[in-house]
DNA sequence: CTAGACCTTGCCACCGGCGTCAAGGCAACC
DNA sequence: GGTTGCCTTGACGCCGGTGGCAAGGTCTAG
């Protein structure tokens, strides 16, 4: 399997399958002409990155997962190192999301206070635009 | 006040200030010199730039506060445009909350998935690692 | 006079996952 | 042998808010 075949089967790019590679993430043979060539286990590889990357990993959390695969797993999720990032990755999106409500309460409130004060704070401004 | 002590009572660097005025934020009128004399009244301006920012405003996002204060209001966030920009946050932020909690979702079923076939999937990595 | 503490403009680096050329080689078909 | 369509490496762009450095001007205190 050359690149492009790959690149379409898995939903990708060429550009983004040899920026993974760049990156220690898949594996290619060569043929005599210098062609990448790809073992057909490299599809589910592929298909585990770009599933991980659409949750929000970064090619370095994701690189635990890949080796548990190529350990003969059925899925990249089940090794300890894996487990470890879901775990990281799990707080870091907890803490994500406090941040955000913390910053959606403050939007609110100024928000609220805005509008509160909207009529009298904003004559100023309409003599201004005069 | 020249741009060092504006920027050490602002709390921030030399270097975003003149950032801020490239992009249209803050004024400056300038001494025989060359340097930048700032009025008093640019510190609310960078104060208000900064509190934005620090929620995650965009420095376009930032103009109409920044015109608001101008206007002569106590708060940058009275004015329509300013409204209308923490309205679009507001909805942003939520659509970001939202994001997360289906990531969140994912990550946990994952997590959960991974620790029940920890134990049948896992000998396969031992007898690798060996 | 000199040291050092300001100030000036300008440009490169960063982060991350690519997109997008550029310039060229190789394969297959008409 | 020319066109088309694959492939190769290499390098720049992006986005945004800086940090940091270079090379220089300016002001002040000793």
């Amino acid at each position: 399997m050359l690149i492009g075949e790959l690149a379409q089967r898995a939903g990708t790019s060429t550009r983004a399958l040899r920026y993974y590679e760049t990156h220690g993430l898949i594996r290619a043979a060569r043929s005599a002409n210098g062609y990448r060539v790809y073992d057909e286990a490299e599809l589910p590889v592929v298909r585990e990155i770009r599933a991980l990357l659409a949750v929000g990993f970064g090619l370095d959390d994701i690189r635990p997962f890949v080796a548990c695969l190529r350990a003969g797993n059925a899925s990249g999720h089940v090794c300890p190192d894996s487990v470890a990032v879901l775990r990281r990755k799990l707080a870091e999106v907890d803490a994500g999301i406090d941040r955000l409500h913390a910053v959606r309460r403050e939007l609110r409130d100024q928000l609220a206070h805005a509008i509160t004060n909207r009529e009298e704070t904003c004559s100023r401004l309409r003599r201004t635009a005069r």
